[in-house]
DNA sequence: TATTGTTATACTCTATAACTATA
DNA sequence: TATAGTTATAGAGTATAACAATA
């Protein structure tokens, strides 16, 4: 890099006007956790959305695709492409619903229950590795202020 | 829905485990900022990282596409895929470095320029959204708690 | 050799619209 | 009428791999 250059761009880093909204920190943030995550999971071959659903229909087994949205903030149809592959990948598998003709009920097989297991070990590497920069009492408090935006 | 099923889902937002899971809820932070940007910018037809780089290049004229992608943390092919997006609606255009025959640098036309203009407002729009239910206090806390994640 | 841009390719998330079945 | 699931479709971000041009 000429002088002339590196005196236009100060640091490598540097983003300037963009530095001070606080949605682009959240943009970036999420970025560098999505990155993590999928090096973390590079083995077991999950996204962030699929661990989600799996996890929550371990937590509350038969539960609707509409309730999976509804938790997880996505779509109907959007909700239907990650149950779909992971029913295609024998993880989970769909009931009607016996109370609620129009609903499916959720569950996970046994292999959903062995994979939901690595996963949750892959998790705690996960978010060993995303903790490591704060003391609790800090973590407590991000959680909070993050809370207040997705509430 | 029925009494009992009432009991077994005591509330529609209940996401059990995963609450205490850090990178979850910066996931669902993303995911809320990322459908009010939506919203905001429908008349634009912009998104957050095409508005990301608009402002960018406007801050740094000349910069390359490669200094692009380590400013917002992106590949250099997902960054060729934004800029030629922004380059065929004719808001952005490449000149050959003079420095450097590898680069490209990076220019706003005219259009580009109105654009962010507009771009810009929306932005107050929804960082006021997003802001509302803050301190300045707390803003200051929760960029700094997520700069500590991306840098 | 290393860097930058480019192209091709693929996968996931996201959503809208329209249709079916059920409440 | 409203809700839940389904299907089709499309756009955007993300990345890997391989290649060309340049440093």
């Amino acid at each position: 890099m000429t002088e002339a250059a590196a005196a236009e761009l100060p640091q490598d880093d540097d983003i300037g006007e963009l530095n001070a909204i606080v949605g682009f920190h959240i943009r970036l943030a999420h970025g560098a956790c999505y990155r993590h995550f999928t090096e973390t999971f590079a083995d077991l071959e999950l996204t962030q959305k699929q661990v989600s659903v799996l996890w929550l229909v371990d937590d509350h087994p038969g539960m609707s695709q509409i309730d999976v949205g509804t938790r997880l903030q996505m779509d109907r149809a959007t909700t239907m492409t990650i149950v779909n592959r992971l029913q295609a990948r024998g993880y989970m598998r769909r009931e009607k619903s016996a109370t609620d003709g129009r609903k499916q009920a959720l569950f996970l097989t046994p292999e959903g229950l062995t994979i939901l297991g690595h996963a949750k070990d892959a998790i705690r590497e996960h978010e060993a590795w995303l903790k490591s920069r704060f003391t609790q009492k800090e973590l407590d408090t991000l959680m909070e202020l993050l809370a207040r935006i997705h509430d």
